[in-house]
DNA sequence: AGCCAAGCTGCAGTCACTGCATAATGAATT
DNA sequence: AATTCATTATGCAGTGACTGCAGCTTGGCT
C-alpha cells in the first residue's frame, strides 16, 4: 500500500488543452481514482482504461495527479473581484474568502465531470494538497486586488511597498483559510462546500477582533 | 533537469534516531544538496558519499528528503507555551507567530548541520515546500495551545466546540504566517530569520486592525 | 499524388522506493 | 567457549512515475 514517486517540477509543459483524448484520459483518471483511491491507481491503468499509451499520457499531463485535478490554471472571479474592489465593508478578510471559495478554483468546465473530479480530490490527502498547492498560482494575483482595498485604509506613516507587503500577508492568511475550509471539508462527515463556506466567514467575522485585540 | 519522483505517505517508520550512519547520511545529504541542487542529487550519490548502499539509506529515512530535512518532529518550545499562555495583550496572533518561528521548528542539534541544513533547504523551493508541511505536525498542538487564551475571549453564545473551532482557524492563520515568512526569506536576498519574524509581527499588529474592521 | 504538421506509439533508460532473504556484528545467555 | 539473538547492513529483483528519442499514422493542403 502506497506506491509513492512522482514530484513536481516539471520542465516543459505538455501539448493540447481540450483534446478529446485528454477529456478521456481525464475521466478514466477521476472514475478510477474514486473506485480505487489514488495510490492504487497506476498510470497504466488510466491508460488501459482511456485506450492509450502510456507515452500519450505523459503528452497530456505532465503528472499523474495532473489528470485527476485537471490542468486549468485557476482564476479569480472576474465579477466578483469587482464586487470585492468595490465594496468597503468591514470584513474585508471575510469578503476575500469568497473570491477564493472552493469552487470557485475550477474553470468553468463540465460540471458533470467537476463534481467527479471533486470527490476524487477530496477523498485523497495527496491530491488535496496538491490542489491546495495550485492555489499559490492566485496568491500574487490576489494580493494586488486585496491590495485596492488595503490602500485605502493605510496610514500615513505607511510606504506603498508597506502596503503591498501586508497585501502579500493577506493573501497568504487567506491561503491559511482555504486550507481550514479544506480540511473541514475532508474531516467533517458531510457539509457541503457552500456550507462550509459560509461557517468560515462567519466564524471568522467573530474570530478576528478577538485577534486584533478589540 | 529536474527528475522527480517520491511521494510522501511512507508506511512503517524507518528505525534508528540518532545513530552514527545516520548523522553520515544526512550531513552527506546536506552537503551534496548544497553543492549540487536538490533535484540533481540522488539518492546513489548521497549513498557513495555516506559509504553506504542504498538500502541502508531508505533504512534510516524513509525519502530521500528526510535526509535533507531531518526527521525529528517539530515541537513547540515548553517556556515559550507558558508564556503565551500567560500572557494576556491584544496581541495574540503576534504573540503567537513567535510560537512558531523558523528557528524553534528544529530540535535541539548540532548547530553546524542545522545552519548547513537551513541552506540547504532554502536553496530549494520543493524543500522548503515539504519542511513548511511538516509544520501540519504540530498544528494541532498549537490549536490547543491557543485555546487557552482563546476561551478567556469567548462570549457567552459561544460555545466550547465553536472555540474549539476557532483556534484551529487560528492556528490555520499562523500556518499562512508562516509561509509569508518562508516566502520572505527565500525571496528577500538577505535578511536574517530574526529579522523577519520581527518585521512580520510588526506589519501583522499594523495590518489586523484593517481586517479586522476596527 | 506529394507534403507536412500533429498526435500516437514503442522502447529503453533513470530514479525513488519496496520486499525479501541473507550476512555480519556484538552483546547476552548458558 | 559455544550458542543464541537482536540489530544493522547489504544485494537483488521488482514496481511505478517519468523522460528522450525515433518512427509511424493521419488528415488537411497544395
Amino acid at each position: 500500500m502506497s506506491r509513492t514517486d512522482a514530484p513536481r517540477a516539471r520542465s516543459s509543459a505538455p501539448t493540447s488543452r481540450g483534446t478529446a483524448t485528454a477529456r478521456r484520459i481525464e475521466s478514466s483518471a477521476v472514475a478510477l481514482v474514486i473506485q480505487h483511491g489514488y495510490d492504487a491507481t497506476t498510470v497504466d491503468m488510466i491508460c488501459a482504461d482511456a485506450g492509450i499509451s502510456q507515452r500519450t499520457f505523459f503528452n497530456h499531463f505532465a503528472t499523474k495527479d495532473a489528470a485527476v485535478i485537471g490542468t486549468d490554471v485557476p482564476r479569480l472571479d472576474e465579477s466578483r473581484v469587482r464586487a470585492f474592489i468595490a465594496a468597503s465593508g468591514p470584513n474585508l478578510l471575510a469578503d476575500a474568502a469568497e473570491l477564493i471559495a472552493l469552487p470557485g478554483l475550477d474553470g468553468a468546465m463540465d460540471p458533470q465531470l467537476m463534481r467527479q473530479r471533486m470527490r476524487a480530490i477530496t477523498s485523497s490527502a495527496e491530491l488535496m494538497q496538491r490542489q491546495l498547492e495550485r492555489f499559490a498560482s492566485i496568491e500574487a494575483e490576489l494580493a494586488e486586488v486585496i491590495e485596492y482595498r488595503l490602500a485605502r485604509l493605510s496610514t500615513p506613516d505607511e510606504s506603498a511597498a508597506e502596503v503591498r507587503e501586508q497585501s502579500r500577508l493577506t493573501a497568504h492568511l487567506l491561503a491559511g483559510i482555504l486550507r481550514y475550509s479544506a480540511d473541514a471539508l475532508m474531516s467533517g462527515d458531510s457539509a457541503s462546500v457552500p456550507a462550509i463556506v459560509a461557517q468560515t466567514r462567519d466564524r471568522l467575522t467573530a474570530l478576528l477582533p478577538k485577534l486584533a485585540g478589540r
